[in-house]
DNA sequence: GCCATTTCTTATCCTACATCAAGGCCTTGC
DNA sequence: GCAAGGCCTTGATGTAGGATAAGAAATGGC
């Protein structure tokens, strides 16, 4: 199966130091999976039991409101990680749920991932911190941008930090990102592109 | 200086597997210092240079947008965290500032203390990312919530979860910490008490 | 290749909240 | 003790984006 190269020059890339016989066991804790489009990895208030890294397509997390509405938390295209971290070290049920936007190939872990990882030396634990740390930094990001700006410059802010997840994306899914309807991101679009 | 035994009994309810030298050690990480009302802890856009625990008072993380606006991140109360960890440990710009609500008493930590966390075992450096995972969730409840509630329903929850913050905090900040103005925030009371 | 479904757009009307303006009530300083 | 400034409220008006409805354009199944 191909595209774990992916992940082996992801390792390569982001934990340089790993020797070669760590990256082996490493790489062993994960399971490989393809997702066909649309289909669910973690539903929403149920004991999540997977987490993953996106070696191909794109997964997204997203939360169904009392309303049916679904409001996207996060995307995950090549080379994220995306889980309900929460839910897999507490097995407590998940607060959202997880899909595939496109057909993926992916990396599965499991609750048993976090103390094995711990086992596996301070680098990667540090790394492992700083990916969290990153995921509060993108946050923050945008809770001040449903704060404070425009649902367009919201959209300028996407185009510009995902250029390619703005393109490869339904337009659907890009406006539950927003936090705007279809409709909203539709007329946008037509001001934009009017100038 | 008594309201560090407020600390010392945080160590005990979080950490009650530390050694009595370890937290000794841990302890000695950090700087007590008082903040008066108003008073900036770290400004941002400049290198953040402290992250605090709170031992009494109440501080805040908040930005000041390009009108002049500020959106509250965070508060924290007794037993609370507060940094800005990216910049921290990157020694780049603070994405946000934070300073004093009321008069309080704190417990700062530099950039150095991450290091020496490391150092210091693998119970504390698991505290501080389920710590930090608690934060990532606590950001999500608040991004789902400005996309899908309305403001009335986003105070509600907020009088609910925090509600001795409810009390105390002026308004305006509660305001800020919602995503509105005081106006709106007072109107919206008033309907409240109607009921 | 054609029907069915989903996705995107457009138009109209509506609502939650913002903005602007002003007044009352505290606090705090001297 | 009173002036000055903050804080909260109230009111009038404005606006970004929502809701609804319906048509156009992709997409996919068979």
């Amino acid at each position: 199966m191909m595209p774990l190269a992916a992940f082996q020059s992801y390792l390569q890339r982001h934990l340089p130091g790993l020797l070669e016989e760590e990256v082996a066991v490493f790489t062993g804790l994960f399971t490989p999976r393809t997702l066909r489009r649309q289909e669910v990895l973690v539903h929403q208030d149920e004991v999540g039991r997977h987490g993953a890294f996106v070696l191909s397509g794109c997964l997204r997390a997203y939360v169904t409101d009392a309303k049916g509405k679904e409001h996207i938390l996060q995307f995950a295209p090549e080379s994220w990680w995306i889980a309900d971290q929460y839910s897999l070290l507490h097995q407590a049920p998940a607060q959202f749920s997880i899909d595939a936007v496109e057909a993926s190939n992916v990396l599965l872990f499991d609750p048993a991932f976090y103390p094995r990882l711990r086992q596996l030396g301070p680098e990667l634990q540090q790394f492992f911190y700083e990916l969290l740390q990153n995921s509060v930094a993108a946050m923050q990001h945008r809770l001040i941008g449903v704060l404070s700006a425009t649902a367009e410059a919201r959209y300028l802010d996407f185009q510009q930090r995902y250029p390619t997840l703005a393109q490869r994306l339904p337009l659907r899914h890009i406006a539950a990102y927003l936090g705007i309807t279809p409709e909203s991101l539709s007329r946008l679009r037509k001001e934009l592109a009017r100038g």
